[in-house]
DNA sequence: AGATGGTTTCAATGTTTTCTGAAATTCCAG
DNA sequence: CTGGAATTTCAGAAAACATTGAAACCATCT
């Protein structure tokens, strides 16, 4: 039961949360309906099925297929099966850092790898043009030369976060955390 | 002059470069205009006015307008003038570290810290409620708290990052390249 | 004050993205 | 196999978002 004020059930909490983190991830490229979907998940702490998330979202079942099946194929939620239940359950990695390490992974795969790929293939493909040109692509052959230096860095960086052990982002931070 | 098989004008690959920028930005919440022109003044690495950016993007000057201020907004983007003209110029920060920084701020700003006053707010705001909700509402705090936990360190690491001095990115990456 | 050149705003419009719901498909038990 | 429950797909509808263009605004000069 709800209760006295300023004091809410479970229950609104978890909506707050849900709205929460569908709003901040509007801004990050994700749809609202998705983050909804792994906030419910996450912070209900058990595994859900479809119907669930469609009550409770107020969504189609369209969609909450789609969304579910998104949050699977960024490896932060995974599919589980009951006893005697035919139906899919979905739960959601509970651990913040493991979920941080494979939302990283896939923006690198998903983004920066395509993008200095793109770099690479423009670097050196100006032609001699009018020599009046020369300095000009000189410098810009230097900005391209940057980026693509800041991007492999954070290439690295960003495997080195996610390797197998898993343990390099929280030692990493560790580091940081001690500097100064 | 465009040249023979394989080498293309300057303005060709600047093109490309405006077009890759884009197509990357829309998946980071930022509109592919705001990008481009951003893409446009970087590459080029000079100041250019509105009508520059309408021609070469091929839009409108409402749109330039509102564009070029967003980019001057995050902080990637400076207005200058001209002696003796009257237009406004923008030119792009070149430094790509320098850049990188003013996007981190801005996102913390934006981003996290209503998501961490969000999530601050949240705690402690269940009721008591039934006496068999009792362990629910304890593990639903334990998993703010280690959302709260996460984003704290993020936002420090990234205050850390952006500091005055603006060197202690830099100074990160190369503790963690050296790291094993 | 009026004229000029430049910039910003914003309602209307166009475009892209997301969502729905019903049909198609898969999966399993009997 | 067959029947039915669960799940996925996808064309069209709806919502969200970006863009235009013309009017309002602003700053400076004469």
């Amino acid at each position: 039961m709800p209760a006295s004020r300023d004091q809410l059930g479970l229950v609104e909490v978890q909506d707050r949360f849900v709205a929460a983190w569908g709003r901040m991830a509007s801004t990050w490229g994700i749809s609202r309906t998705m983050a909804e979907a792994h906030a419910l998940l996450y912070i209900t702490g058990r595994p859900l099925c479809t119907d669930d998330v469609m009550d409770r979202l107020q969504i189609s079942r369209g969609n909450a297929s789609m969304s579910l099946r998104g949050l699977v194929d960024w490896g932060i939620v995974s599919r589980m099966h009951k006893r005697g239940d035919r139906k899919e359950y979905f739960q959601a990695e509970q651990d913040v850092w493991t979920m941080f390490r494979a939302v990283v992974r896939e923006r690198i795969k998903r983004e920066v790898d395509p993008l200095l790929a793109s770099l690479h293939e423009m670097r050196d493909l100006t032609g001699v043009g009018a020599s009046t040109e020369a300095d000009e692509i000189a410098d810009h052959n230097h900005r391209l030369d940057e980026m693509i230096a800041f991007f492999s860095t954070a290439e690295t960086l960003g495997q080195r976060f996610v390797s197998p052990s898993g343990r390099g982002l929280q030692v990493a931070v560790n580091v940081l955390n001690k500097l100064h």
